[in-house]
RNA sequence: GUCCCCGUAGCUCAAUAGGACAGAGCGACAGACUUCUAAUCUGUAGGUUGUGCGUUCGAUUCGCGCCGGGGACACCA
């Protein structure tokens, strides 16, 4: 295979900070990672680095002086870079040869779909846990973004080279889950005449009438007028189930798809508390008090101790968690990352502490915080309080605004900031929706590959085609835009932020708009047309590619 | 009261691990179809990055204080 593009640059640079180390130029042992960046303002070349800047705080040398040595020592001879200039305070800008574009042409022919995987993560192993919502009612828009968002990370980290697991945690036992059954059964039996009264902080949704209804349909009034133990435990389990095949229905439809479900319940028939619980207390961080046990959370930073059994014996959710946390340590993963919504980050710090009492590091758990969705509707915010009964559902989103769409205005924004969805442009099929946007260059780009084929124009698989054509300089933009999908995914493996995918992905499709105005890719010149053919072919599949990992579909037609 | 997130153009948001003149979209204004899909493209206007210090060659980015918005602070889940 050959040599990365970027590591062949940064090794022309090192070799030339080595031998002025060894000419007594520059007193350092060390010489930090390079960086590379590409700038903003084409007129400072088509890579940059800094590195000159970094080093003179250690030197203690004017950045400007470092950068004259560096490039009076750079042997560029034979290589890829072209023109070497130093600018501004000391920013080394480098020029390449044209080859290098239509090197990045040939490797997103040959790799197709593989185009953009890179070789970060070196198969280490990575759990993610998303959604996880308590199964006692339908999924909301707020958890369609934390959905969007844990699956696109994924499909990123699985891009770049690690192994990734999706996984769900069903809080399927508890307070909760039997209130859940009493709702359903205090319902079920109302409907069928029988008087029962509703628990009093029981689930009042439309959701839990239908149910009920449900159970009528397939077992008539068998449980009718009963309130012992079967029967509860018939309307838990139910309600549970059918809620369950709800979210996972739900998740599907809107594209995500779990390698794990995690029932809390079973770690409790593994019996595995116990054994938590004990090797907590010999590690010296459980103690009695009051009748309940706590766990030391203030030695790693908490703010208070947190109980973990309570007075009556029953685990609290911490507990639960704790033991969970254990079992995927237990599992085998380099790394766990667990992404809540915002009303838990007060969680962040006590699961942390949980995390070092039982001897693991504490970056062995990564936290990440979504921040909430607001709806907007014809300019005014929709109302989703849960109890009112009266909230949007990611059901009715996604049938009202389509999957694709849900999903890129989830993730176009930063997961930490605020999303204000605005449901109107969002429905609208016009350039105010980005998503329509991307789509429709991906489409244009597929009707002129099919009207190429219809006039009779062919590219066979090995066939030699002369790319130094492409000289115009939105071709040159374009391919760039191409080339630096790599260094994308790798950013966004290694900052944990799927928005700059996003905005990459829009930025590609505007790329791509602003060449088909400018220039035509079916002309009578054959050379030339292949050659086109061949670049547009190439954005259609980093498109793809790049959709693909968002979960959002590309249609050749629209 | 304590802790966490946020404050950038009229609006919604970006800004690559501290880098060059802070960028997009929408909205406003002015233009471009005899064309492979105008769901497109081009141009103009729009900013003391909430505020005051500090760290340094350099701060939207890091630290501290203040102001404003949101959230979290159970032997609830």
């Amino acid at each position: 295979m050959k040599i990365n593009l970027t590591d062949e640059i940064k090794k022309i640079l090192l070799n030339s900070i080595e031998k002025n180390i060894r000419q007594g130029n520059f007193h350092i042992k060390d010489v930090p990672e390079i960086i590379l960046l590409t700038p903003k303002n084409k007129t400072y070349g088509d890579l940059s680095t800094n590195i000159a800047m970094q080093l003179s705080r250690e030197l203690r040398l004017k950045p400007l002086d470092i950068a004259n040595f560096i490039v009076n020592d750079l042997d560029i001879q034979d290589t890829i870079i072209d023109k070497v200039k130093i600018a501004g305070p000391g920013f080394i800008n480098l020029w390449l040869k044209e080859n290098w574009l239509y090197q990045t042409l040939n490797e997103i022919r040959e790799k197709g779909d593989d185009y953009g995987k890179v070789d970060l993560g070196k198969r280490e192993k990575v759990q993610v846990e998303f959604v996880s919502v308590n199964p006692t009612g339908p999924l909301h828009v707020g958890h369609g973004k934390c959905a969007a968002v844990g699956d696109a990370l994924c499909n990123i980290l699985k891009a770049a080279g690690y192994e990734v697991e999706k996984e769900y945690y069903i809080n399927d036992q508890g307070r909760q889950i039997d209130l859940l059954g009493q709702s359903v059964q205090a319902r079920y039996n109302n409907l069928l005449g029988e008087k029962m009264e509703f628990p009093v902080d029981g689930y009042k949704g439309e959701y839990i009438v239908d149910i009920a209804k449900e159970v009528i349909d397939k077992f008539q009034d068998k449980y009718k007028g009963r309130d012992d133990q079967e029967s509860r435990e018939f309307f838990k389990e139910f309600t549970l189930r059918k809620i369950l095949e709800g979210i996972k229905k739900d998740l599907k439809d809107f594209g995500v798809e779990f390698d794990v479900w995690f029932s809390e319940r079973s770690l409790y028939e593994q019996n595995k508390l116990q054994e938590v619980m004990e090797l907590l207390k010999q590690r010296g961080f459980l103690y009695k008090k009051e009748g309940a046990f706590w766990l030391k959370t203030t030695v790693f930073g908490d703010e208070k101790d947190r109980v973990v059994i309570r007075e009556n014996d029953i685990p609290t959710y911490f507990a639960s968690d704790i033991v969970y946390h254990q079992n995927k340590y237990q599992r085998g993963f380099d790394k766990v990352i667990d992404i809540w919504g915002a009303d838990h980050h007060g969680y962040i710090k006590r699961m942390k502490a949980a995390i070092q009492a039982l001897g693991y590091p504490e970056d062995f758990l990564e936290v990440l915080i979504v921040q909430f969705v607001t709806l907007i509707r014809e300019g005014k915010e929709v109302g989703m309080s849960t109890r009112g009964g009266e909230f949007v559902t990611l059901r009715d989103l996604v049938r009202e605004v389509g999957k694709d769409v849900a999903r890129y205005f989830f993730l176009m924004r930063s997961y930490d900031s605020h999303t204000e969805f605005d449901l109107d442009v969002a429905k609208s099929q016009s350039m105010e929706n980005p998503v329509y946007y991307i789509q429709y260059a991906y489409a244009r780009i597929c009707s002129i590959i099919k009207k190429a084929k219809e006039s009779g124009i062919r590219i066979d698989k090995g066939e030699k085609v002369n790319l130094q054509l492409l000289n115009k300089e939105e071709e040159f933009e374009l391919i760039k835009k191409l080339s630096s999908l790599k260094e994308v995914i790798k950013k966004v493996a290694l900052t944990w932020k799927p928005h700059l995918l996003t905005t990459y992905l829009y930025d590609l499709a505007s790329s791509f708009h602003r060449y088909y105005t400018v220039h035509r890719v079916i002309t009578d010149d054959k050379e030339l047309t292949k050659a086109r053919l061949i670049l547009i072919d190439c954005t259609r599949i980093v498109l793809f590619n790049t959709l693909k990992i968002l979960g959002i579909s590309a249609p050749e037609r629209m």
